[in-house]
DNA sequence: CCTAAATTGTAACATATATTACAGACTGCC
DNA sequence: GGCAGTCTGTAATATATGTTACAATTTAGG
């Protein structure tokens, strides 16, 4: 039994796939089928096993208050759900996880797939580079949220950019992009990126931006 | 050479001193010392190792553009530095380390630690424990912000209190503690509080709540 | 029980951002 | 070169939230 779409997971990427199959051969495993419209987790039930999409594909959906239903995301081959949450203490599904369409999960069990970590360190490695990763991602998200007006965001954003210390930096992203990263409307990006222009701290030439006043903008970075 | 401290980590918990001693006598480690003001790492270098704090107490800093610096948070012991960036890709430290006290850091090789983890399941556990929780909490506190009206962030709030589907839950905070979490002013918690009773969502009775319109209250969430 | 401190309720006002709409500029394609 | 689609600049207005300040209430400690 081969899952040759495992080998573009981050999770078991560097191995062939007759590596892993040996691998796996030495734990418990189990594929299962779910049909469109069949329930893979419930948000709150404990999460004792790795599940990671083999074919198909599923949503992860909240329920709110009343009963209704709420998309959060899609999930794709060869992605796991909740990989990130699987080892945490008392660590539960934070959502509902259902079949878009006619689906298949590999299962690990928690303990099986701690055991091919000890056993094999690209497995480790891949896991741990996965999770790291997205604890960077999640805490460099959070951190623009700290700034509370839109100029602070922007302004962190340059400062964010290679080059910025030469004052010179090239945007890499549309408006658009960079308001729903900053969580704001496009036009409000749009307003303080040429009110910042007025007041003389950045100078707008398509998409590349001068950074005149340095002082001036990491003033916008208190709050 | 023991460390007690490090029994009291996330990192290192579950074992013993004796066992700590004996685990690192097979690894490369150091302790290395630093005056008050001394520099621990720099923002953008990158994370080599990992490095726990022994004693005094660090801080870490950003730099802004013009140079001048912000307190981030405090770090003492036995907290790691950047432990949960340890093995992202190309993972760098995101702010200044400095030493706010007389000092003294444990420092373990990235190659070493994992070694330590393939010898070790309870260092292996502790640490997927230690960065699966902090990635729930991440993500936890970043799903907050998908609310973008104070309204929205409390009726979630509320609803992810134990009790909420009976329509009653009791709040476990103060109204400045939520405020601080969702990132808001308290006025301007207490103002949609009692906008919210006004218009008969909920009932307000000290610390207890009850939801009298799960429908209305579930209508917040859009957006 | 009584007091000091913390928490909560509320108000008037200032401000930042969202909303909606439209026109001009750029980009890629035929 | 012209056209369609996307991106950007900008405006008028509405709304949510912040700011500041103070009184009312609750809580904790002696």
């Amino acid at each position: 039994m081969r899952f040759p779409v495992l080998i573009n997971s981050p999770l078991f990427k560097g191995l062939s796939d007759q590596e892993l199959e040996d691998l796996l051969k030495a734990v418990n495993f189990r594929v299962r089928f779910f049909h469109a419209g069949a329930i893979a987790a419930q948000a709150g039930e404990e999460i004792s096993s790795l599940m990671v999409v083999l074919s198909g594909s599923f949503r992860g959906e909240m329920t709110d208050l009343s009963g209704r239903t709420m998309k959060i995301e899609d999930m794709n081959p060869p992605q796991g759900l909740a990989a990130a949450l699987l080892f945490g203490a008392g660590a539960r599904y934070p959502v509902n996880v259902t079949a878009n369409v006619d689906s298949e999960l590999l299962i690990i069990d928690k303990r099986d797939y701690l055991m091919l970590m000890s056993g094999d360190s690209r497995i480790l490695s891949n896991y741990l580079a996965f999770i790291c990763t997205k604890a960077q991602f999640l805490s460099d998200r959070l951190r623009f949220h700290s700034f509370h007006t839109i100029k602070g965001k922007f302004a962190h954003y340059l400062a964010s950019l290679p080059g910025a210390a030469s004052g010179r930096v090239v945007i890499d992203r549309t408006q658009q992009e960079m308001a729903d990263y900053f969580g704001v409307t496009r036009p409000s990006l749009a307003r303080v990126i040429s009110e910042m222009e007025h007041d003389g701290l950045i100078k707008v030439d398509r998409r590349e931006i001068r950074l005149n006043d340095l002082k001036g903008l990491s003033r916008l970075f208190e709050g």
